[in-house]
This record gives structure tokens, sequence and C-alpha cells, in this order.
DNA sequence: CAATACGATTCTGTATACAATATTGCATGC
DNA sequence: GCATGCAATATTGTATACAGAATCGTATTG
């Protein structure tokens, strides 16, 4: 019964599944998970599955309520303002210090990135796609920014978001490519300032339209899955 | 067997006794956690432990090794800084935030907190009880942001930096009360800009003596307990 | 003497069983 | 008709057993 050699363990495994379910909620919002019916369409038992799901908690993926076990986490504007006012704190700091501590060869490789990338803002690539390179991104300033805490609360902020993100780029698909070229400009200059303030204003002008898309993306739960 | 019906469960206490531990380093840093040995000394079986485990490790308390299971996280001056440069995220923007939202009610709470509190870093009131001081300070401008992620957040970094930074308070005993206060008067003046530079000067300046303290806290860690 | 291979032992990872609590549905009384 | 109490059921919380991998010590060989 026990064949985590292959490479990762069952724990891991259901980890990752349960939390790909939680970020594009396939639970619906607040609601109960019951952890026999999830072991078994997961091909594993309680125990795995409940460190998975304590795991997630702690990650803020659910919430656990004592003797009632765990709950999707609820999707309300008011929660994705969080998330977004989280990441002005976390990413403005990440720019400050990569604007500091990036190297050339990283720099260049960023604006590489973007130049190459930027079009496909324009074309027709697939709304998933553009919010994967808009984090692919901003993750990449935060490695430049050399500390792995800020780069692992971002990476859970953006998993978090992605979500609503998802929905906001389908409906919009602008996303502006010029704001990161401006932040780029900032770190190539060494203006921990400046690339601060660029990063947050980024962010920033974005909220009101994630809390709209918070709204949209809830009511869109309850039309397709057409229950 | 199961009478977690008093309050809390066995994993509840499990893990804030865990938490506690690891926090004051009684597990030595990069130290191979046990979980027959800490099972039995918690009155608890691996389950519980085990989901506590999980969720430390979530939490930047622990470090997870696949099929090594679980250790105490490291203790060295690279890591502290990362820890202060997060907290420079988080609690520049817990600022400024408090500096829009906060109600008078609130601020006049603060300052009668400050006023009343500031002498003790002059006396001789033990390390321990100034560095809760401190915390709490940082800890009402958080919630005074409106934003629950970031008080979040910064709980947890707090839990992670306490052994440093009474390890620092205690040798140092100088924390300067003066830059609270004048946190205190941009959060009064509605100047979000100069708090969250106040705020971030504020733990900017101590992150050299931070990790200082954290050499220091490392070599104590082995004469104390004297093994 | 050093390095390495092998066996014994320890420890983690997972399944399962059971106790205790929460929930649901139904019946009863007001 | 509505609220309330109770029984049946479902679900969580924890202990324990066992399989498989990692580790440690020992012996063997170059």
């Amino acid at each position: 019964m026990c064949r985590q050699m292959e490479t990762q363990s069952t724990a891991d495994r259901v980890y990752a599944e349960v939390r790909d379910m939680a970020a594009r909620f396939a639970f619906k919002p607040d609601e109960r998970i019951n952890e026999v019916e999830l072991a078994r369409a997961l091909s594993a038992s309680r125990t795995p599955l409940r460190e998975a799901l304590n795991r997630l908690a702690a990650e803020g993926f659910l919430r656990f309520s004592a003797r009632q076990g765990f709950f999707c986490r609820s999707l309300d504007p008011a929660g994705i303002l969080e998330l977004y006012e989280a990441r002005q704190a976390v990413e403005s700091e990440t720019a400050r210090l990569a604007a500091e501590r990036a190297d050339a060869a990283e720099l260049a490789a960023l604006r590489a990135f973007l130049t190459e990338t930027g079009p496909r803002y324009a074309d027709g690539t697939a709304a998933v796609e553009l919010v994967g390179l808009d984090e692919a991104f901003h993750m990449r300033v935060a490695a430049m920014s050399g500390n792995a805490e800020l780069a692992r609360m971002l990476s859970n902020l953006n998993a978090r978001s992605r979500f609503v993100r998802l929905i906001d780029m389908e409906t919009r698909r602008e996303i502006t490519p010029g704001d990161h070229m401006q932040i780029l400009d900032a770190l190539e200059a060494r203006a921990p300032d400046r690339a601060g303030a660029a990063m947050r204003d980024h962010i920033h002008r974005r909220r009101h339209e994630a809390t709209d898309a918070a709204r949209l993306a809830f009511s869109r739960l309850y039309v397709d899955a057409g229950a």
C-alpha cells in the first residue's frame, strides 16, 4: 500500500491536487469539504488528505472550523481587496530590493522576456496564458530581490488571487505591458524608490477591477457548473 | 481516549506547544524532530502531532524534507535579514493603510498606550515584556490597517523573529520609543507616505543589529543548554 | 588504515478502526 | 403551523498497526 517510493508521497500529490482545486474554486465558496468523499475521489486515505488540508488551511486556501472540518475559503470583494493590498506590500519591497541587487544578466533576461512576450497581450492568446505571463514577470522580480521569504509570500498570494485575475483578464483583456516596462526601467536605473512606487501603483490601479471581477467570478461559479 | 470536548482538540494544543517550542528554539537549529519521541513528550499520538507539524511547516516554523521528516528551521543571519525585509514590506503598508483608515478612537487609544508604556523601556522591565510591548504596538497598527491578511502575515513574522529580538533586547536594551511616536504622529496627521516611510526606516535601522543578535543567539543556544 | 557493502534498526508514511461530536430528519407538543 | 426535543446518521478526531525507506553500526576487503 505504501508506494511513495516513486517520487512523491501521497500527501504531496493530494496537496497539489487539492491546492489546484481550491485555487480554481472547484469547491464552492464556503462549501464544507467532506473528507471521506474527497479522499475516495483522490484515491487516498484520510490521513494524508488531512495533512494536506492542514497545510492548505495554514496557507489561506482553506478555512478550518473546529469539529466541523475544512471549508473552502469565501470569495468576496473585500477578501480579494486584502490580497491585492498584501501584494502591494510584498511587491513594492521586492521591486525596491531588486533595484539594489539584481545583476546585469538578470535584468537583460527580464528585458528579453518582456519584449518577447509583449505582443502576446495584443494577439488572441488565451487569458490563462496571459495571467501566467503576468505572474511570471512578477515572480522574476521577486527572485531578483534575493529574498526567498518575500518570493514565497508572493507565490502564495498569486495562487490565491489567480482565479479572479483570470476572470478579470477574460472580460477585460487589457493589461498594459507598459507598466511592466516602466518597472523594469526603474530597476535598470537602480532606482529603488521609483521601482517600488511604480510596482505599487501598478497593483494599486487594478484593485477595483479585481473586486469587480470577484463579483463576476462569484456569480459565474453558480451558472457554469449549472447546479 | 478522545476527550477533545473540553475546549480544544489535541491537534490544536500540540500545535500551540510545538509552535512555542520552535519559536524559542527548544529544538536546536536544523535538528531533526523525532515524531514518536515528541508525541510521547506531549502525551499525544503521532496523528495529531503530524497535523500540527504540517501546519507549522507551512507557516515557516519548521522545514520538511521528504522521507526524512520535520526539522527545526535554521538560525542564520541571512534568514533573519529576510524576515526583517518581509516586515518592512508588510508594515510599511499597514502603516500607510492605517493612516487612511484608523478612526480617532483607535488613534487616541494607541497614543495612550505609548505614553503609558514608554517609561517601561527606561526602568528595569524584563526584556521579554519589552519585546511584548513592541510587538503589541506593531500589531495595533496592523489592526488599524483593517487588513486581516497583512495582520496575519505580521503575526507570523513576529513569532518567527521573536527569539532573536529577545536576545537583541537583552543585550542592547535600547529601543527608542521615539520611533513609535513619530509613526503615530504620521498616522494622526493622515499622512500615508510619511507613515509608511517612518515605519520602513524604523525596521530598516534595526536590521543589522538583528543579524548580529542572530549570531549571538545561535552561539547562546549551545552554551545555555550546556549539552 | 580507509573505504565500502551489508544487515539490523529506527523512523516515516499510510491505512484502518473506533470514539465522540455534529448534523439531519422526524415526531411531538404548544 | 411552528418550535422544540430526540433518535438515527454522518463526520470529524485520534490511536494504532504495519509497510517501506533511511540511517546507523559493523564487518569485510583493498
